[in-house]
DNA sequence: GATGAATGAGAATTCATTCAT
DNA sequence: CATGAATGAATTCTCATTCAT
């Protein structure tokens, strides 16, 4: 993780990455059958660990409201917490959406968002049907937000000083919830 | 732009960029000193050839309300019109941000976002003051606009059955001008 | 000259001796077939005009120990005013002495020093003659004379502090008469 | 050096290097970072080389006289013997003289004359002490002889016909003995 | 199981030379 | 005559991958 999120894929050398595993070269190619692999399997793993912060964090929240809420409060703490995971994952989304293995990244991206609209389709459902958001399309509500979210750490990841991420937060925050107010 | 979207800044190679162009290997060389150079080029190209549409499609409005409706429906119309300059686009952002020349890279992305950021903010701005929009810090909406449609565009083109784009326009429309509502 | 000497044979290219003739790339092909036949004109014409000096320099004196001694001082001269000439010419020595030229450059050198060498030994035998030197082998002197020039220069041209060229050619001249002197 | 004293440094290929080696070209640069970098250590190799064969050849020598005419000896020796090195060398000169390399090129060969003259200049100076040479300025006699055998391998390998090296030693040896006799 | 020396396909770039204008 | 845009052969260097130890 640490070199393909400094270097990037393409410029992301083997050898850097067994250097900084304090393993030899060769060593790599036990556990990985090439660098594709590899890369697959680091974007898999993160993708995972960041699926489990989501959930520990979220685990305690019951209520819709709080939990959308939660959900961005969390999203913002992984702009600064997981930066180099989204250095690494657009590296992904570009790197990986060309050549012979375009079918697979593009498969695990699609997957990938699917599921994410869906788990927050699921909150805005929920608070659909208990009353607490009026009645929107809760996939298309979720690919908004999660669209914001990802488009907002790329401006941020351009510029730092930009935009301040905490009221960037609490200003989403509100404005989403009022535009979901019943 | 073709071989540029079609196989990404690293896989495509200068000898495919020629001869998509009729011309000699060499005679790139005679007008872009490197790939890079190349590269940048295309993107002003392509970030003045999208400003220049945006303009001409927003001009002979003044409204407020009517602006910012009309530049998401634009913002939508260029995810299926723009759709290489896009791949180009996030191809710059992930390929740029490494090596030497990362600094003018994160330059041009800083100030295009910047630029951006600050023509959309205007028209929120606009709105304020005349009383249409409630009272929101302008720029941090307009980022927020801003990565609400960086973000569809990848997942549209990440899954582009996942999104009705037709009905997720208007859904974004209608939650962004409710969201402003004073 | 100046841009064969700046560069050397390789570095220097024809676009560059264009611009510093103030005439277009093409142009120089009118006059020169290649960039060797470029090389080998530039040769000619500067040891021509070497030759031309030195026989000038020369063509009042007549006493073979002040021919020679006049020769020697000559050769200093040219050290520091013919400076470029040395450098094309040890180019020309190195760069030419491959490939599919070499015949034609190796005749050039061998021809040039044969000259070179029965020049001086032509005074040599003079003085040989008229009493002025001990009897040696004339041809095997004047190699020795112009080895000793060449070889200075390159060390000369090395490391200009390290020589000190005046009394360098006090001492060679002196040298030299004694070890002719009968 | 097989191929550095074939094809000359720029028209020497890293793959023809290989190919002599019976290596991959890849191998290569696994012990050396670029084809200046390989020409650098080649001549850094067959100077110390050489050095080493003067050492060895001089070592069992003390009185100045016998030392100086068994230098001579020895330089005549290494034109047959050495001529590839010759070949390199001059190239060295010529090759790297320019371009970014120049700085090291040259105090290469600073170092290296400096070196030599110093050696040479300590005979000289022993053997005035011991009152077998006229009291010369060492480093000056020291240059002359040094220049007279560079020049004269040049002129050798230029027209090997022109040359009868081993008159050619007798005679350079008996004029130098002669010139600095008290 | 771990290693890293060896490999060579591959790509960017240069520049002498050509030739239509 | 002069030109310089166009060309592509040629060459350096990189690095993912292999495999003998």
């Amino acid at each position: 993780m640490r070199v393909f999120a400094r270097d990037g894929y393409h410029q992301a050398k083997i050898e850097e990455v067994a250097k900084e595993a304090g393993i030899g070269k060769g060593t790599v190619y036990e556990y990985f059958r090439s660098k594709t692999e590899l890369f697959l399997a680091l974007h898999e793993h993160m993708v995972s660990e960041l699926r489990a912060f989501y959930l520990r964090e979220l685990s305690d929240l019951r209520k819709p409201v709080l939990l959308l809420e939660r959900f961005v409060k969390i999203a913002f703490d992984t702009f600064r917490l997981w930066e180099p995971f989204f250095l690494v994952f657009f590296d992904f989304w570009a790197q990986g959406g060309r050549g012979e293995h375009q079918a697979l990244f593009q498969g695990r991206l699609k997957d990938g968002y699917a599921l994410s609209r869906n788990e927050v389709a699921a909150i805005i459902a929920a608070g659909i049907h208990d009353g607490s958001f009026r009645p929107v399309d809760p996939i298309l509500t979720a690919a908004g937000i999660l669209a914001c979210l990802d488009g907002l750490v790329v401006q941020w990841l351009c510029d730092r000083e930009a935009l301040d991420l905490d009221r960037m937060r609490d200003e989403l925050s509100a404005s989403l919830l009022r535009s979901l107010r019943p």
